[in-house]
RNA sequence: UGGGAGAUAGUCCAAUGGUAGGGCACACGGCUCUGGACCGUGGAAUCGGGGUUCGAAUCCCUGUCUCCCAGCCA
């Protein structure tokens, strides 16, 4: 997110339970406190706010929320579970031309997957529309704001620059009666979208341009999700939100870094009204390699096409993660173990993967997959004959069971598993040689049937040891290589879906000279293999749900595009591939 | 001669005056019916320069670099 709503962050411990406890996460109990973590402590020990904490979760209802969010979620929601303390989910919705109700849905729908629940305490600022026009009209009472009638570039002109200092409008010594009648008629809707503002009077010399009288009010003649045509005059972000915190009795008000200029302007109207005073603090936004955490461009790529929706399983949206295959453990546990800090920083992408690289390994039941099938032929076993091999769906749990894989005569490898000439180091089949086919037997390549004018192969030729049966006394015998397989004839089509980086380039928005992201989009982001088959057991498998396909990595049934007769499954994350490391070594020197 | 913030291995985060440590990544080895997982080993950092101190990543001075701010967005 660009400039989004401030972001709490995550708790460095995973989400709470229900119950207030802790889950755990990477970084470990002997783990000192984050920098955030260490203010809330020391508050509650000087009793500040009779040791409660409360936090909120701000967004703005104008996307769908990423895992930039995820880690403000975390921050947010984790932080008050570990002190018995309160999150709030407010919506910020203080400008109608942006936002709309199928967001406000999403969100939710996001953060509850995510683990993390709000209670009753779900809030919009637009619920305090009311009480923020009584502010407002207490301001200029006081003498501390004024309606200013200068057009948008007017007051641009007048803000000065980030080295002089701006000039005083000409309305900003018109008389107290004066505002309070134009700010009634403004609210009245007695005047023009744009044509009139109530502006904060603070000081036009400041150094920071935030407190050069910033507007806090404005005209704007839209439907708003929640209050309809009600109101005409907007309050402005920074108004509202220091506000906002106020009426619901936060205590920690954690935000990104971009909000850290904006911290004088949250004090000064809490300094000028009888209300409680919440403690902004700011943290750096997350930022991961090769991907673009920031609503604005995410929502352009959405509207571009340059992906299928927000819940495109390319997108680092919370919904195009789960789409992918992604937990909400594994997400949590990523946000645990990168931390919270002010220094801007990249997390490398390998640190998403390796987190749910880790759960799935646990939790995945292993299958047989195909993804780029060439025909396999034991030429010694009988032509009709189909064994049941009883299979282990996940050696990391023997409590997963097992299951019958049928095995035949014949099968299909991977095209990748198979090379006539093959380099050196290559464990895998080739003339001549052994591989065991996992679960089944040791096999050995006798020829290959090639395509006469192209040369292609269409078939290799093998024979099976049938003293080789996996669990079978005999079948001791080492060989180099184990391939996954399925059965020709019993297996059943699937369409693949391989995602990779959406971007060639490590951060996207540092881009040459009149150049942009698209620049770097990846072309090869999104393989779709058409012709894959698998194990006939995942006919029956459930939307959603993530299993492994041997040796290649991790999937997940699509639950939006698959259906009982056309299986698709979308790549969450490949295997390491030690292999593909060794190639690639080889090929670079 | 605007204001604000931040600089610790490739990367992310610790160490708050007392042995610079951990995760990821990388490399090497072991093990393995997944070239996965797992186990072990290793390389690798305090932005520069001064100062205070028995002792500095930490305190002081100075320099450099990076990020944010000129919406009637949040």
């Amino acid at each position: 997110m660009t400039a989004e709503e401030p972001h709490s962050k995550p708790s460095g411990n995973g989400a709470k339970k229900q119950d207030g406890t802790v889950g755990s996460s990477g970084s470990d109990a002997s783990a000192s406190l984050d920098f955030i973590r260490s203010i809330v402590e020391a508050d509650i020990k000087d009793g500040k706010n009779e040791g409660r904490v409360h936090t909120r979760f701000p967004p703005e209802p104008n996307g769908y929320l990423h895992i930039g969010h995820a880690k403000a979620i975390c921050l947010d929601f984790g932080i008050a579970a570990e002190h018995s303390g309160l999150c709030n989910l407010r919506f910020d919705d203080t400008n109608p031309t942006k936002e709309d109700v199928e967001y406000v849905d999403a969100i939710q729908e996001d953060i509850r997957w995510l683990g993390f629940d709000w209670g009753n305490r779900l809030h919009y600022a637009s619920d305090y529309f009311g009480q923020l026009y009584e502010y407002a009209v207490q301001l200029i009472k006081d003498g501390k704001a004024y309606v200013c009638d200068l057009s948008g570039d007017e007051i641009r002109e007048y803000r000065g620059t980030l080295t002089e200092p701006g000039r005083n409008s000409p309305y900003h010594d018109r008389s107290i009666e004066e505002s309070l009648d134009l700010f009634e008629r403004m609210r009245a809707g007695e005047f023009e979208d744009g044509s009139r503002v109530l502006r904060a009077k603070i000081d036009m010399a400041a150094g920071n341009l935030n407190m050069r009288d910033p507007v806090i009010y404005r005209i704007i003649r839209a439907t708003h999700h929640r209050t309809g045509d009600k109101w005409c005059i907007y309050p402005m972000y920074d108004f509202t939100h220091c506000l906002s915190d106020s009426i619901e009795g936060i205590t920690h008000s954690l935000c990104d870094l971009d909000f850290e200029d904006h911290r004088p302007l949250y004090d000064w109207f809490l300094d000028q009204l009888p209300v409680h005073h919440p403690q902004q603090i700011e943290f750096a936004r997350l930022n991961i390699s090769y991907t673009i955490l920031s609503k604005r461009i995410l929502v352009r790529l959405v509207n571009d096409g340059r992906v299928n929706g927000w819940d495109d399983p390319r997108m680092p949206t919370l919904s195009g993660l789960r789409r992918r295959g992604y937990t909400p453990d594994s997400i949590r546990n990523f946000i645990g173990r990168i931390g919270v800090a002010k220094r801007d920083s990249m997390v490398a992408a390998a640190d998403l993967e390796y987190g749910i690289r880790e759960e799935l390994n646990r939790r995945a039941p292993r299958v047989m997959a195909v993804l780029r099938p060439l025909k396999l032929i034991i030429d010694n076993y009988p032509e009709d004959r189909v064994e049941q091999l009883e299979a282990v769906n996940n050696p990391e749990d023997a409590a997963m069971g097992t299951r019958q894989l049928p095995f035949s005569r014949e099968l299909y490898i991977e095209r990748e598993d198979f090379r006539e000439d093959p380099p050196r180091k290559f464990f895998r089949l080739a003339p001549g040689r052994e591989v065991r086919l996992k679960h089944a037997y040791i096999i050995k390549c006798e020829r290959v049937d090639k395509d006469e004018r192209t040369g292609e192969i269409i078939a290799v030729h093998c024979t099976y040891d049938p003293e080789t049966k996996s669990g079978a006394a005999q079948a001791a015998r080492k060989v180099k290589g184990t391939l996954h397989w399925v059965s020709a004839e019993q297996s059943i089509p699937a369409t693949v879906r391989l995602y990779s980086h959406l971007f060639t380039k490590e951060n996207p928005l540092e881009t040459d000279e009149g150049g942009d992201f698209t620049d770097y989009l990846n072309p090869d982001s999104l393989e779709t293999l058409t012709s894959c088959r698998v194990e006939p057991s995942l006919a029956d498998a459930v939307p959603g749900t993530s299993c492994q396909f041997m040796r290649q990595g991790y999937f997940c049934l699509d639950p939006v595009d698959s259906t009982d007769d056309a299986l698709v499954f979308n790549r969450t994350v490949p295997l390491r591939d030690t292999w593909a490391k060794m190639q690639k070594a080889a090929k670079a020197k």
